[in-house]
DNA sequence: AGTGTATCCTGCAGGC
DNA sequence: TGCCTGCAGGATACAC
């Protein structure tokens, strides 16, 4: 699911109500959401002061007075819902941890595929595990040299660069083919073969396109929904994602569906050259 | 070392 | 109506 902008709007959904707020206790319904025992999950976390909720790449970062990290990846299908006295969720059909915060207040985390993961880390495994995250595309410290400079060490096709959390952090299916038919580069492309000139455009239709869903709150196609429960508005805008041998709304060309690395890819074939014709 | 493939899991759409 | 196949916003253990 969940790229960053979903997971942006999640967590500027939870920013502004749990910094502040205790957990009291937590009820693991769903184990193997968790990658250590229930009750170690739940030892670590009980009686935890929530400081601050952020993001890094599809991460929802949250951080207790301590310095402890609740980190929570939504995998495919993942809900992070908050429930309030004003505002009841009872839609959490496949409901995975609830976290009690007092007050009526709860955290749920739901999730139908249980693709999504929640872990408990201390400050010196958060900051191990941040390391292997790549840069934010949004990050003002990258620019269009750094990222050609970056694409320039890989011969992997430039959609399955986009897709590797090491190297971008952040960036899902849905928004790396928006961005490369924004582009017009071909998604088989090798990322070494991405010129400067190139970067530049990839670079701008990244961000053109990540700020534009985090203003529409996200994309929902089947799952998502915001902390709130309210599904992301972005779709309409999706100009190759989903839209196999619909006519490209630039030049009319159908657009193709292919697979990469087990994963559909979308492109308009006249829009963006495989550069292998000639 | 750096890639692509297969797998985890459930639900839904489409074909017959 | 019902069965079957394929497909889905992700991450990761493997084989090459």
């Amino acid at each position: 699911m969940p790229e960053l902008p979903e997971v942006e709007t999640v967590v500027r959904g939870l920013a502004p109500e749990l910094p502040g707020r205790t957990i009291r206790w937590i009820e693991v319904l769903r184990p193997d959401l968790l990658r250590v025992p229930a009750s170690v999950f739940e030892e670590s976390l009980t009686g935890c002061l929530i400081r601050h909720v952020s993001r890094r790449g599809k991460n929802i970062v949250i951080t207790g007075d301590d310095g402890r990290v609740l980190l929570v990846n939504l995998g495919m299908t993942g809900r992070l819902l908050l429930s309030s006295p004003a505002t009841v969720v009872d839609s959490a059909a496949h409901l995975g941890v609830r976290f009690d915060l007092g007050g009526g207040y709860e955290l749920l985390f739901d999730d139908v595929r249980r693709f999504g993961a929640l872990e408990s880390l201390d400050p010196a495994e958060w900051a191990k595990r941040e390391l292997g995250l790549g840069i934010e595309p949004l990050s003002t410290e990258l620019d269009a040299d750094r990222l050609h400079a970056l694409l320039s060490r890989s011969k992997a096709p430039i959609r399955s660069w986009l897709l590797d959390q090491r190297k971008l952090a952040g960036v899902g299916n849905i928004y790396a083919n928006e961005a490369l038919f924004r582009s017009g580069i071909h998604p088989r492309r090798t990322a070494r073969s991405v010129n400067p000139a190139d970067s530049r455009r990839l670079l701008d239709a990244l961000r053109t396109v990540l700020t534009a869903a985090i203003s529409a709150g996200g994309t929902t196609l089947r799952d998502y929904r915001g902390a709130d429960g309210r599904p992301g508005e972005y779709r309409p805008m999706l100009r190759v994602y989903g839209r196999t041998a619909e006519p490209c709304f630039d030049c009319g060309s159908a657009i193709e569906r292919t697979v990469i690395a087990n994963r559909s890819a979308f492109h308009c074939p006249t829009c963006q050259p495989s550069g292998l014709e000639n």
